[in-house]
DNA sequence: TTGTTTAATGAACAAATTGTTGTATAATTT
DNA sequence: AAATTATACAACAATTTGTTCATTAAACAA
């Protein structure tokens, strides 16, 4: 992949900047290419000639920023292994991410706030499909679990997404290790149980 | 609340089933006016008599269907008590909830495979906050519990949500009461361990 | 530096969508 | 049977979409 044309990473740029400014003030559904060619400062033809449509533009600007942060920590797994869950190894790659996530916090603050999420979801999971299964395939072979991995998958990036969200908007912002304990213990022995409720 | 005019009830009705009509054809973001009125067999301004806009629409579909499935069995809750969690009732409760949601299955999926479940699960999480929260506020009270509580709910409902979401599609349907353990699990212990994963 | 390549511009276009308005008609309600 | 009111229909301006074309300007490669 050599380096594009100096005119169209300008352009693209410009573009993720102009979709982020833009989703900060109305919701995604409302933003029209007008608006993005307006802000980005370029010809609403120009924006065809990079982007299918919008949803295009919001997919690559969740793919940029997502390569550059969450996914980092994920390419190779080690807290699973022949189907042993080690929870403090867990418990580094979470706070490694949420750490990411701050760096980058303008980005996953936009996202969480407008109501596009669901892509961004969709594209963690599909990456855990493609990179993290494989590498952990050989826990699932055993009883139910099979049946159930895809769903595991789904409910693990579900739960990590919504703490984040919800830690990126609380009043007072807590440490990336506090966040990651939460979510840890969420993973490992259910939300009823972390929140301090007794179970049974 | 008296009974609306024949025609008004009529007329919703019509738009509500041209709604999930087209949410099975196409994402509800692509949706215009002008198709649900010829899908609903009315003129485009009778639209306007009765809704602001698509997503006053998609409100008043979700808040309809869900007040007569699953909301009905989470009005007043038995399960949470002065900060003991009750499996067995749980439990129960949400075998009722996956048996209403297989009697108006339609629904659910056209809102699950479309692009707006978000909207479905912001009902639910405000129906939270307005009812459920005010019953079991006393098992808040101690420790860190109060500071979790609006994460906490956030998690169970969309535990339940994507799990219903994943049932629904799955090659061969279970049977509610097997859902209904798997969520009972994902909440008391977590989806690591209910997976069949060891924990440490 | 020069010549070549190509991205961006601006204008124009038809088609579709939106939200609103007025009057006439038809159905419902009382 | 009369009064009420929801709906249909047509028309409207404003906005959006996606595309095309010739022109201009910038980036690239030698």
């Amino acid at each position: 992949m050599e380096k594009q044309d100096l005119r169209i990473r300008r352009t693209k740029k410009a573009l993720n900047e102009a979709l982020l400014t833009l989703m900060e003030q109305k919701s995604f559904s409302r933003i029209t290419i007008q608006e993005l060619a307006n802000e980005a400062m370029i010809n609403r033809a120009t924006f065809y000639l990079h982007y299918y449509d919008i949803y295009d533009l919001l997919d690559a600007c969740i793919r940029d920023n997502m390569n550059h942060t969450m996914l980092k920590h994920i390419k190779t797994i080690r807290h699973i292994e022949d189907g042993v869950f080690y929870t403090e190894i867990f418990q580094e790659v979470v706070t490694k991410i949420l750490k990411s996530v701050e760096s980058n916090e303008y980005f996953f603050r936009v996202m969480f706030q407008s109501d596009c999420d669901k892509q961004l979801e969709a594209y963690l999971i599909q990456f855990g499909h493609a990179t993290v299964m494989p590498q952990i395939e050989r826990s699932f072979q055993k009883g139910t679990s099979k049946k159930y991995k895809n769903i595991t998958l789904q409910l693990i990036v579900s739960t990590i997404l919504r703490v984040i969200s919800w830690w990126l908007t609380a009043e007072e912002r807590e440490a990336p290790e506090k966040i990651a304990e939460l979510i840890v213990g969420v993973v490992t022995q259910g939300p009823a149980y972390t929140i301090g409720l007794e179970i049974d």
